[in-house]
RNA sequence: GGCGGAGUAGCUCAGUUGGUUAGAGCAGCGGAAUCAUAAUCCGCGUGUCGGGGGUUCGAGUCCCUCCUCCGCUACCA
């Protein structure tokens, strides 16, 4: 049976529309799903939605809509959005579902019998404004004796009974597991400072409110409903069905084998959560992998600067494909990017257009014209050919390292430097000059140019599904020819197999009046 | 304030355990070719490797110091 893959992004609260950000880590994860299935995976790819809490429930009453209506609605666009992202999530879990609620509550069953969970009253200075609890150190005592918050608002002293996590417990556990586990969190920067935060002590959490009720109930007290992180980070579990039933379809799933969030959520995923799982006496997830923010022409997107981008308009100018290749080929993934209208333009009309694109016409134009329109056949390897055919080869390998510490730019970098390679291949040996001295020769450098695409194609799919599909349809390979199996020699490209004409694939994107 | 990271060509960045003339891609300039999506190929960079000091036969690479930027420093997610 093939090894299962269980990955995860974060999933997404529904108080707002989706945004870049949100678009950003669906279709990474996406790929990384993809590329695992192509590599032979059982691949389970979870999104969702994270419904509840207090936000959720002003949103809805300032709009006079209950906070399930508004969840419907906005969870569908999130729906959408993964869709339009080209996602190939197997699920989509929205934490007002049933069967979540039915983990959260045995998750925290599980905990409270492990005696983690205690009840006392949590305090601080809350302002009524901002409906927020502050550290005595954000608040500012005035020179009338009134305190107030960070954001100048009035605060109070509020006392309110909650259940606490005894996450202090954990430290130790915790580092232990940062130590005997290096991969448990990546990039290895978010893991140095995890480790200090850990290490700088951790106090016990409060986790349930009885201020709201849109939210999951405390089992055994339902005035209170679980806070937050509790009912979030269960989502994970919950999709797998592990808690339910062991021996269920999914159940085989957990632990998951990487959560992609957000590097604003580390901690959560990487202390709370793991510390939750410890204590329930379950097991812990392989890895967490929190990605960078992107910038749109180096500022922060926001609605005052007035530059929030819709993912479905990018999509929408630029193409899926387009869209997809800028995200994860211009940003190294983990750290912060910048994208603007110039930038993905150049980057894709430079590679995927001019090199990969225009090598794919060049070559297979010649092929359908001159090789009576079949895989041509080919004559003993020159060292030029073989070492070309050779850097292809290499790149599943390197893509592989690369895909486990989700570094997805340097795979894409890899192969467009076949390609370039490729392009520089094809020049030197001209095989429209050897067209008219030498033909078995010209036949053989289109027969290897027309081998290093298939390859590439096979590995942009996870990247670029719709476009490296066509690419692989102009080179004549069938549907179960496209797993990362048929990259080994014996599904080399066949000579005299019949190729339909060439169509460009890749087209320049070319400003239009409008937009200049 | 504390801890951590970063400052390398116009732009985005690589630069292993210190060792020969510091690299890539993009942009720019010149040339070639014409199979191709005006795409491709070739050639062209005297960069104070943030400043200063030090260790060393030798430092972008180690040490000290200064400057600048960024991240983390718990209950909005």
């Amino acid at each position: 049976m093939a090894e299962r893959y269980y990955l995860t992004t974060a999933i997404s609260y529904p108080n707002g529309k989706p945004h870049i950000g949100h678009a950003y880590e669906l279709i990474a994860t996406d790929a990384l799903a993809r590329f695992k299935r192509l590599d032979g995976y059982d691949v389970f790819f979870l999104t969702g939605t994270d419904e509840h809490g207090i936000k959720m429930l002003q949103k809805a009453r300032a709009q006079g809509m209950t906070p399930r209506e508004l969840a419907d609605a906005n969870s569908a666009e999130f729906q959408r959005m993964a869709k339009s992202m080209g996602g190939s999530n197997d699920d989509f879990i929205r934490t007002s579902e049933a069967r979540h609620r039915e983990t959260c509550q045995a998750i925290w069953k599980r905990m409270e019998a492990a005696g983690d969970i205690y009840k006392d009253s949590y305090s601080g200075w809350y302002s009524v404004r901002d409906e927020a609890y502050y550290g005595e150190d954000e608040t500012v005592l005035r020179e009338d004796g009134s305190r107030v918050g960070p954001q100048g608002t009035p605060v109070e002293w509020i006392e309110e009974e909650s259940y606490f996590f005894r996450l202090s417990k954990f430290q130790e556990p915790l580092l232990k597991l940062y130590e005997s586990q290096p991969d448990f969190i990546g990039p290895a920067e978010r893991r140095n400072e995890v480790v200090s935060f850990v290490k700088s002590g951790l106090r016990d959490l409060s986790v349930s409110r009885t201020t709201f009720d849109w939210g999951i109930p405390v089992p055994g007290d339902e005035k209170h409903v679980m806070y937050v992180w509790v009912d979030a980070l269960t989502n994970y579990l919950t999709a797998t069905g592990y808690l339910e039933d062991q021996s269920g379809a999914r159940a085989g799933f957990w632990p998951a084998d990487l959560h992609v969030i957000g590097k604003d959520i580390v901690r959560f995923h990487t202390v709370y959560w793991p510390a939750f799982l410890m204590s329930a006496g379950l097991p812990l997830p392989k890895r967490v992998f929190a990605h960078g923010f992107l910038f749109n022409r180096g500022e922060k997107m926001s609605k005052s600067v007035g530059n929030v981008i819709d993912p479905f308009a990018l999509v929408e100018t630029y193409g899926l494909d387009r869209f997809r290749y800028f995200l994860l080929r211009e940003v190294s993934f983990g750290q912060d990017g910048n994208y603007s209208h110039d930038a993905i333009v150049n980057r894709t009309n430079s590679e995927l257009a001019n090199d990969l694109g225009n090598l794919a016409q060049r070559s297979l134009s010649m092929i359908a014209k001159h090789c009576d329109a079949a895989v041509p056949e080919f004559g003993e390897f020159t060292a030029n050919d073989q070492a070309i055919l050779d850097a292809a080869s290499a790149l599943l390998p390197k893509a592989r390292m690369a895909a486990d510490k989700q570094e997805l730019h340097q795979i894409l970098a890899a192969q467009i430097a076949v390609v370039s390679e490729a392009n520089r291949y094809f020049a030197g040996e001209e095989p429209w000059a050897l067209r008219k001295t030498d033909m078995a020769r010209m036949q053989t450098v289109l027969y290897v140019t027309a081998e290093v695409l298939r390859q590439v194609a096979i590995l942009m799919q996870p990247f670029i599904p719709e476009s490296a599909g066509k690419l692989l349809d102009v080179l004549g390979i069938g549907e179960t020819e496209r797993s990362f199996t048929a990259l080994s020699k014996d599904f080399a490209l066949k000579p005299g197999r019949a190729l339909p004409a060439p169509q460009p694939i890749f087209p320049r994107f070319v400003e239009s009046e409008s937009d200049a």
